[in-house]
DNA sequence: TTGTAGGCGTTATCAC
DNA sequence: GTGATAACGCCTACAA
């Protein structure tokens, strides 16, 4: 049998009503007598009741993390962050691993203030008046709930400028290309939008796959392609460390023969063989936007739509440099 | 405002004593005034508050799955097939990805009525007479809960004895060797034990680390081996993933030329380059046995400090076949 | 077969 | 400042 609060009144010799305002450190009670009552449940060992504190309060302070079942390391990387996001907060977060519809029930049985959700399993969710935010690619489905994505299309410009002012011209993109993946669409457009600005030719090698491998392998085509790039943007973290391996074994010297620098922003870049220069929105940065928007919502309890595009930033490390003549 | 048992007594013309009866299925209401009730609930859009009912059950049925590391993909999918174990029972599964200490915190707000965690982080956790089992190498450490692990001796034993019968006498290892990881020093012992058995000369190879491309680089060792095997057993799918690889561009035909037999016995096995012959216990039966250990924990409330050890079966597919003289 | 009433652990509203 | 007391939504004897 676990502590109550009333256990802690009897322990204390107060109501069992002061207790309650002591631990909700309420302005009402003394401090001497809140910090007796504090003592006295913490030597108890008490646990503060969530399902009665609900059944009153009509609110549980849990948000609902609907996880969407792929093993990117990117997106396990954004999760953790969420999560630690929460810390900060007076919210707590659970995750469900089910499809999105026995998800939304468990969410419902516990009666979750809110819920995030990725983008791509938003479509099965038709939960209206419920607050709701989803993260991914914006895309043209209008939804009932706030989005938010990172600004590809900067996120590429950015990039390309940066080699661009390194004194880079060839420069190349290496990813998933030809596919109907909105996010890597987005990010191939930016790529060649921005290279367009400057009125720089495009070359973009595509991986056929979003795996390490997929990277790995593209390499020798980029190597003998007769413009042979002097810089190139890896379009994932997982597609980069491919690019990387492979460009080590040919004991190509980067960043002083080639230059690379990496989609995705997550300190996972750091601790790759070559530190990484990379671009995209931080994951605790984007983390934090997720939870400030989910939080906001509950909070202010109004219905909307919005789409906010998230500015990246690019992290200078040592895979890229300037140009050697 | 969502809708009570009271406003469906009302709806129904009966008393809100009844309604919770027939919900519930109580047998002491007539057949017709149940029908009644449900009709009149599930019109109203009727759902039960958790809280309210948990208040007075003292029970969630939610258990509590502590996920470390979300980044391997055999555990991810170890987890997926958790979840979907519990589908057929009427616990239902929230995750955490928290430290072991916030885990348990959320846990406990939530009143779960158990926990499963990985064994990895059980040391860290001391809840004494909470149901609680762990997934993971046994070892040494005695530990409260009950432990469900896959027999990883018995797992080599049956591929060495497998290959054995297929007539291959050179079967080398390839894995994570020189770590202090149990889990896989218990891989490589019961490989050099099973050969022992058939008097046969061990051969492992090192990967130093556990993913794909570890495998991928033992390959040009392995091959360039004075005594170059006629089969490998891959430590881990990773791994077995970089060494078919591997092998696939060194154009080496397989089962043909050699064969491969990987642990983890994981659906996925199956869409791989080469459909993958494979060792080990079954994901689901493995997440089968955790779900019933820990319902089984929680319903007859007993203590102990079983370790149950699953037996592994080999499922055979194309990446293994008979020795070619 | 149905209804009444008490209680689960909290919070919140009043009195004192 | 502190203490009763009424909710919250539901379950479960027990009474009718």
């Amino acid at each position: 049998m676990s502590v109550t609060i009333k256990d802690i009144a009897k322990e204390a010799n107060v109501s069992y009503s002061t207790v309650s305002k002591a631990l909700n450190n309420s302005p009402l009670v003394k401090e001497i007598t809140r910090q007796k009552i504090l003592r006295v449940a913490k030597e108890m060992g008490y646990e503060p009741n969530l399902a009665a504190k609900q059944l009153v309060r009509k609110k549980t302070e849990v948000i609902g993390l609907l996880w969407p079942t792929i093993e990117r390391i990117v997106l396990a990387t954004l999760v953790t962050n969420i999560s630690k996001a929460f810390e900060t907060t007076p919210y707590s977060m659970i995750l469900s691993v089910d499809t999105p519809e026995t998800a939304m029930d468990t969410f419902k049985k516990f009666q979750v203030d809110g819920m995030i959700v990725f983008a791509e399993s938003s479509h099965t969710i038709t939960q209206d008046n419920f607050p709701l935010v989803a993260y991914g690619v914006s895309g043209k489905n209008k939804a009932s709930y706030p989005i938010i994505d990172a600004n590809h299309e900067k996120s590429m410009e950015i990039a390309v400028q940066y080699l661009y002012d390194l004194g880079h011209r060839d420069i190349a993109y290496v990813g998933l290309t030809d596919t109907v993946d909105t996010l890597q669409n987005e990010k191939v457009e930016g790529y060649q939008k921005a290279m367009k600005q400057l009125n720089l030719e495009t070359q973009s090698f595509n991986t056929d796959g979003l795996n390490w491998f997929d990277g790995y392998r593209t390499v020798d085509e980029l190597l003998t392609s007769k413009k042979r790039p002097t810089a190139i943007i890896g379009g994932s973290y997982d597609i980069s460390g491919g690019v990387l391996r492979a460009l080590q074994e040919r004991s190509i010297q980067i960043p002083e023969e080639l230059s690379l620098v990496s989609y995705d922003n997550i300190p996972q870049m750091e601790t790759m063989e070559i530190p990484m220069t990379c671009i995209g929105v931080p994951v605790d940065e984007l983390a934090e936007e997720i939870v400030n928007a989910i939080i906001e919502r509950i909070e202010l309890d109004e219905d909307g739509d919005s789409v906010k595009k998230l500015t990246p930033s690019l992290t200078e490390r040592q895979s890229a440099g300037p140009v050697s003549k």
